[in-house]
DNA sequence: TATAATAAATGACACAGTGTCATAAAAAAG
DNA sequence: CTTTTTTATGACACTGTGTCATTTATTATA
């Protein structure tokens, strides 16, 4: 998390600041990402950086964050429609891929997706866990063969939309794979092999 | 791939240079990795390393690419037998884990897959083309209810299984994982909701 | 309002690493 | 025993890092 002296600063500063960021993260990965562009940027001094921040990461996740909790208020309130995870699943990927697309932004979630790391949890940053939860707590397991089972198919929807957000963000068609998803969640429903 | 230069020295500095790469390796990322202390340790020239490698993530790519190969004549192996992509699957899955554990290099592996990136190609690196190919071909997709999703489906398993490897390699109790993990692929084979 | 106290901004500094390149050394060919 | 080719070397110019003592600005208070 920021400093509080960045989050003192006055808000045309702060913009200025998370503006260069943007372009910077935009540019390249984090770990590539230099400090050195955003501050001449920004306009404040090296020096300066480091009293706002602990590190450059720090920067992205508050950054990645507000998006973040965002995306859990959504799916808090889906899930609790019907308590159908696998339309919540599908309703997280559409808003993920909704972020990055509509965006103006658009460059920097794909830097960003396209480098995280295959066991990152900056998507979801710390609301990771309480999506989790949410979604342990009012998933309606009644038509599950086996109900104490939903952690790990939870698990598994994971790594699947993991994959395919991945995949749409890199990719130049996103709309197959937005119907390839659609057809692994059926059959994660009702299974590859015939009966 | 290491330039000719490498492939022409006597085999004990080859050996040499690869320890002390892998140990590097095995510290931090690749990103964070430094040639530096791989040169040290080597006990070679800074100038050297660049005679031998374009940078040092083709060193890290060719470390990796020979243990993929192995696993490719495996998998094709295994696919051929009976046609069992399920089978073929949890078979890739072992053999990776075998690969870590049993290997006195475990920290090496631990590091690599801790640090994959979720697109990276590293886990097969060249092979990987070559593996899907060969389950595409060799699947008996007799028993499923489409023969044309054998592609989606694969990319399925592959999510679930890229995903298993990393939480295996990197958690503590790993036995528990793989239970996990094949409960998911019956799952998929027959479906989580109820007829 | 003047002064004390607190907060924010600055850039020089010491350090670690990068990739290149002209040159030296070694090996192979003639 | 030269000549040619291949390999080895480390100084060099860069880019970047995080820190810290000092300066500047803001706020509180007497």
């Amino acid at each position: 998390m920021p400093k509080q002296t960045f989050q003192n600063l006055p808000e045309d500063k702060k913009k200025k600041i998370l503006e260069a960021a943007k372009n910077e993260f935009s540019r390249v990965s984090v770990t590539e990402a230099s400090i050195n562009n955003i501050v001449t940027r920004a306009n404040i001094a090296r020096g300066s950086f480091y009293q706002y921040f602990e590190s450059k990461e720090d920067l992205l996740l508050f950054m990645v964050n507000e998006e973040s909790e965002e995306v859990k208020k959504m799916v808090d309130k889906k899930i609790k429609e019907k308590g159908d995870i696998f339309e919540t699943f599908i309703f997280f990927y559409d808003k993920i891929i909704k972020t990055c697309k509509d965006n103006k932004d658009k460059k920097f979630y794909k830097t960003v997706f396209a480098n995280l790391k295959a066991n990152d949890n900056i998507i979801l940053g710390k609301a990771k866990e309480e999506i989790y939860d949410l979604l342990l707590k009012n998933t309606d397991t009644s038509k599950f063969k086996n109900k104490e089972d939903l952690n790990l198919i939870i698990d598994m929807l994971n790594a699947i939309t993991r994959w395919t957000i991945i995949q749409t963000v890199t990719s130049n068609n996103p709309i197959d794979i937005r119907d390839k998803y659609i057809k692994q969640i059926e059959y994660i429903k009702s299974g590859i092999l015939k009966n």
